[in-house]
Order: C-alpha cells, then structure tokens, then sequence
DNA sequence: TACAAGTTTTTTGTATGACAAGCTGGTCAT
DNA sequence: ATGACCAGCTTGTCATACAAAAAACTTGTA
C-alpha cells in the first residue's frame, strides 16, 4: 500500500512552537525589510508586538542570530545584519559555488517529484510574472529556488543555501521593485529547461552566469544603503 | 599609521554571555562524544551540571540546534543528532565543494597573515603526530581546518565549513582513535605546500583525494553506530 | 504470566516577577 | 564647549509557577 499515502503525514516541518512561530514571523519581517538593517529590536516592544514572554522572544532570537539575520551586542541586544560590499560580494560567490553545484546534481539525478516541484515554480513565475506584485513575485522566487536546492537531493545543501538565501531575500525584494521586475525570470526558465533535460554542464553556466549578473545589481543595492529609488536616501 | 597597529583590537569575538559559554560546553561535550548520538538532554540535568539557569540553558540549546548538532521533538526535548550513512555521503560532497573551493582561494590570495597561521597549524600537526594523544590530534586537525577556511578570506564560506566541521568531529575523534592515527597528516602537510606556493590546482586536488578517502572511513563509522573499536556494540 | 487500560510522575513549554549589570542620554560644573 | 556625573532604560540572568504532554508505573483482567 505504499504510495497509495503520502510519505509525510507531519503538518508543519517542526512542531508548533511558540519560538519558532516568532522566529518566523520575525525573519518574515526582516527579510521584507520591516525592520531594516541596522535597526535594533527591542524584547519590551517585540514581546508587545508578538504577545509572547521574554523567554520565547529571546529563543527566537536566538534561532535569527544562528542565522545571521541578527547580531547581537552585549547589554546591547540584537540588530538586524547589515552586510558591507565586500560581504554581498562573499556571499554571493558562495551563493554560486552551492547553486552551480545543485543545479549540477539536480540535473544529474531528476527525481519525478523534484522535476515536479520545478515545474510547478516555474510556471508559477510565468502566471505572475506580468500581473503579479513584487511580493508575489518574490515569493514565487523563493520556492523556485527552493526546488532547485531540494532537487539537489543534499539536504545539508540545501539547509546552506536556505540560509544563504535568507541572507539575500530582502535585496531580492528591493531588487524585484527597483529594476524591471522581469529581470531573471527567462534565465530561471531555461535553467529549468535544462535540468529537466539532464543537461549537467548548461545548467551549471546558466546558474554561474544568471549569478554574474545579479550579483552586479545586488552589490549596488547595498551600496546605495538598501535604499528603493522612491524613497531618497537620508542625507541629514 | 596604518599598518603600525592591529586592525582590530576587540579582545573577545563574542562578548561572554552564560547562553554561549554554555553552548560552548555543551558542543564540546557532543562532539567529544560524552553525549554520544542519540542521547537525550535533559534540563534538569544540565541545569546542575553547568550551574545556569533553565532559560539559559535553553537559549544554548537553540544556538545547538541551529547548527545541527542536536534536534528537538515537542515536548521531548533535545537529542543529540545521529547521522545516517547516505547523511554522511551527503555531507562529505558538501564538505568537498566547500573546502575544494578554499583551498583553491587560499592558493589564489596567499594573505600572509593566513599563511603563517596554516604554518602553524602544520609545524603543531607534525609535533604531535607521533607523541600526542587522540585528542591533542583532533584540535591540532581543527585548528587546520580553521586556517584553510580562514584563508579562503570568504567568512561565510568560513562559517559554513565550521558548522560542518563540528558535525564531523565527532567521527574525526573516533577515526582517530581507530585508525592508525597519522591516517591523513601526510596529505595535510602537502596540501599546506601547494597552497603556499599558490599552486590552485594542485590543492584542490589534493583536498578531493584526501576527502574522498576519509569519507569512506567516516562512512563506517556511522555504519558500525558510532562505536570505537574498544567497546563492543551492544547486541542484547 | 501476559497484556491492556488507567493513573501517577516526570519533563517540557511558557509565563511572570525580580534584580544586577551595563548602556544611553541628559545635566551640571568647569 | 568639554568633561564628569547621574538618572532612566534595556538587557542578562535567575527563581518560581503552572499547563500540557510524554513516560513510567500500577492495577485489573484474561
């Protein structure tokens, strides 16, 4: 009777847990730049906002900081991680070595429900590539690029470039609102086209070079203080 | 001026807080084995132990499990985490991407500062190789893991290959005390050769040999369940 | 004896209140 | 204007409490 079931009866991946709710929501807030970076998080005000005690909060926090979305200073508290240059510049040739290498395996192995997965992505790109909001659009990505991690059948890597790829989801916002919000979305199109041809060698200089590009815009992002054009940089 | 005095005088990397002093002990205590995989943690138990408080102590526990080292079910608590053999495979190819890609930078950058370090790390190898005890080893081959990845100048690189690191140690210490424990110094030694003389393709292909060897053996170990050849398996 | 159901005990998850330590910003004197 | 000092606030940590869930134990029954 196997496979009459789906595998994995569980809900939600972890267990519901006052912490890692808040821990959700507050990556969700930070990666959606409600609250930038540098800006510091306050526990009275958090608990406040979140309606949790102290202790869960700061469990919470906890979990962000694992993740580099916060750093936090003695008697200080937690900020919200704001890279430098040179950092998007690390982060992104590390972003690229794990994403060559699992569009590399993902072509390599193409297991039908990761092909699946893709396919889904992909074709949620396209509905709202046009009519969708940045948001949408930014959401849309992030499970594409969920796919291709998964696909690369290494949950280790895919665990990396999850984090990695929270790191960069609020450039990626700022980015999707700044620029033509078509930007990369022919590149994720034909790198699905070539992992579902089990084309290794494509889909890795698709990855490599869809990457160059990027990186250049995201780079400018953090130079110009994460700023969106409409809202002028403080100069005072 | 510059140049005359250290760049960054901050005398401890991470203020000393009880939650990381606390997490510190506790990553040794896993990855030296006196929490074998598999073992529960129990508050009670380790508030004694290390004298902190059950929020504290919980706050460690998050630290841990963002990094891999221990999971929570709800209402549970933390188990030390056990790798599967096909993990293992997994983690090996994501250690090889990653440490294959530092060595390769550290040739490429050669700061001098990072090779010193690697220097070191080498002359402390060699002294120990014959007179030093499994674990004297074991740090001795971290603080060479260290300096490779410091030396690829890519801190998230860095970062990720530490967490990885702390995953495996535990598997090192065994190996070490299973094997002949000079198994892989030879190639550690060539490998700090090739980097210093900036020779990128040789030291990739080094750190591959050498990663594809030791997974083998790191694959039997998870195989046999952890065990050192000394205690026999418990069959009853 | 073996087994199953129910109950007690233990453990975790979360909240509250408390207090010390250290940072922040303002005030005051020079 | 500059520097020292002080009040207020925030974080770091602890002790305690209690609900909920799991684990262990007891008890009754076949």
């Amino acid at each position: 009777m196997t496979g009459t079931y789906v595998d994995d009866l569980s809900v939600a991946g972890q267990a519901i847990s006052l912490r890692s709710l808040v821990a959700d929501r507050l990556r969700q807030a930070i990666v959606t730049g409600r609250f930038p970076p540098g800006s510091q998080l306050r526990e009275r005000e958090l608990c406040e906002l979140t309606g949790v005690s102290r202790p869960s909060l700061r469990e919470a926090f906890r979990i962000l900081e694992a993740e580099g979305l916060i750093a936090t200073a003695p008697h200080r508290g937690p900020v919200v991680t704001a890279m430098t240059v040179d950092e998007v510049g690390h982060l992104y040739a590390l972003r690229r070595l794990l994403e060559t290498f699992a569009a590399r395996e993902f072509a390599r192995r193409r297991r039908p429900e990761d092909i699946v997965a893709l396919k889904r992505a992909v074709k949620r790109l396209d509905e709202i590539e046009a009519t969708g909001s940045p948001f949408e659009l930014l959401e849309a990505g992030t499970t594409y690029y969920s796919a291709i991690a998964a696909g690369s059948g290494n949950p280790y890597l895919a665990q990396a470039l999850g984090t990695l790829h929270n790191r960069i989801k609020l450039i990626r916002f700022i980015s999707l609102q700044k620029e033509g919000r078509a930007q990369g979305i022919e590149s994720l199109r034909i790198l699905g086209d070539a992992i579902v041809a089990g084309d290794e060698e494509g889909a890795e200089r698709i990855v490599s070079e869809h990457l160059d590009r990027i990186a250049v815009l995201a780079r400018a992002i953090v130079e110009s203080g994460y700023a969106l054009p409409s809202e002028p940089a403080v100069t005072i």
